[in-house]
DNA sequence: GTCTATAGGGCGATAGAC
DNA sequence: GTCTATCGCCCTATAGAC
């Protein structure tokens, strides 16, 4: 890893840049010069734009993925599970690398990139599903409760960014918080 | 109102094309397009693109303050009016028109557009926090509870866009309004 | 595989006639 | 106030040498 190729570091200059602006705003000239190879070897590796965003956007992806599971699924009780998650500290400002996609028409349009943020998602709420049937809810109902605590999460995002708060993020965290525990 | 003038045109056009793709993939070339006006009209009205955003945004944030407060401020219970704005039919896939913005570094980085996004969301907030105290909580548990509130509707339309399901907005939005229920 | 050079087009903005 | 014409820049992508 002393010598990470050029199509690694490629991929790492363009998640970096697409947290920051996303991927529209990002042209694969900045890409470029962020990771220091060549243009031609960009377009060898990655023919087009949509190629290297879909490497990009994955790689993110498989990282979120791989540290929410480590939380949503330790060996703790089930309610913990699910707080630890709600409350993981969170750059707010930032906004989510991937729910700030959905924001990208040209995104959604794109049908790899789209199956890409949609199979994130779908296995965030299937994770947190889990976790509210171990507490002895219904299905259906444990599926809405799941879909409310992922939109508290992502919602909180936009209402931090909207307001230059980052503790609306985390206010929106503790009203949600509270309401599981007096229920 | 049967000869609209140019400059109500062009904010017309640019609310439009801003709902459908944001402002940063909106050229002033679209808008021209769209409103059927001259190049010279626009750059005359609005001698940059910023100050077209900033008259766009603003005319949207407007209109969807005041059908908000027209739920949020009618005459029935607190419980009622809140569960009401909650459940408000909405475009699910589209995406909140103001709270989209909120993804574009760009527009975050204009103090203008800023300034209009964070007052969209602030009056919201106000709103909220006072039903929520109306049903009796402490001020620091309104305010949470109104933040959690509005989480679940941005959130809510982020996982729908992912999803591509407009069923992730309402299922958030049931989650939600049960635990209202049950505490 | 990587480089430099460049094509072809859309961008935001301006010029200047009417 | 509105029009047409155009500037200079950056974009995505390709060509072709090494």
């Amino acid at each position: 890893m002393s010598t990470p190729t050029a199509r690694d570091r490629l991929i790492d200059a363009a998640q970096d840049l697409f947290a920051v602006q996303g991927v529209g705003p990002t042209s694969p000239r900045a890409v470029l010069a962020a990771s220091g190879v060549g243009q031609g070897s960009l377009y060898h590796h990655f023919p087009t734009k949509h190629d290297l965003a879909v490497a990009a956007v994955g790689a993110t992806v498989d990282q979120l993925l791989a540290r929410a599971m480590t939380t949503l699924g330790s060996d703790s009780p089930a309610i913990q599970r699910l707080v630890d998650y709600l409350e993981r500290p969170r750059d707010a400002l930032a906004g989510c690398r991937v729910g700030r996609l959905t924001a990208e028409q040209a995104v959604l349009d794109d049908d790899g990139l789209r199956d890409v943020l949609a199979a994130y998602f779908v296995r965030l709420l299937g994770a947190l599903t889990t976790i509210f049937r171990e507490t002895g809810l219904p299905d259906d109902v444990a599926r809405d409760r799941a879909h409310a605590a992922l939109a508290i999460i992502q919602g909180g995002y936009v209402l931090a960014r909207a307001t230059q708060d980052p503790e609306a993020l985390t206010a929106a965290v503790r009203g949600f918080v509270g309401l599981l525990s007096t229920s």
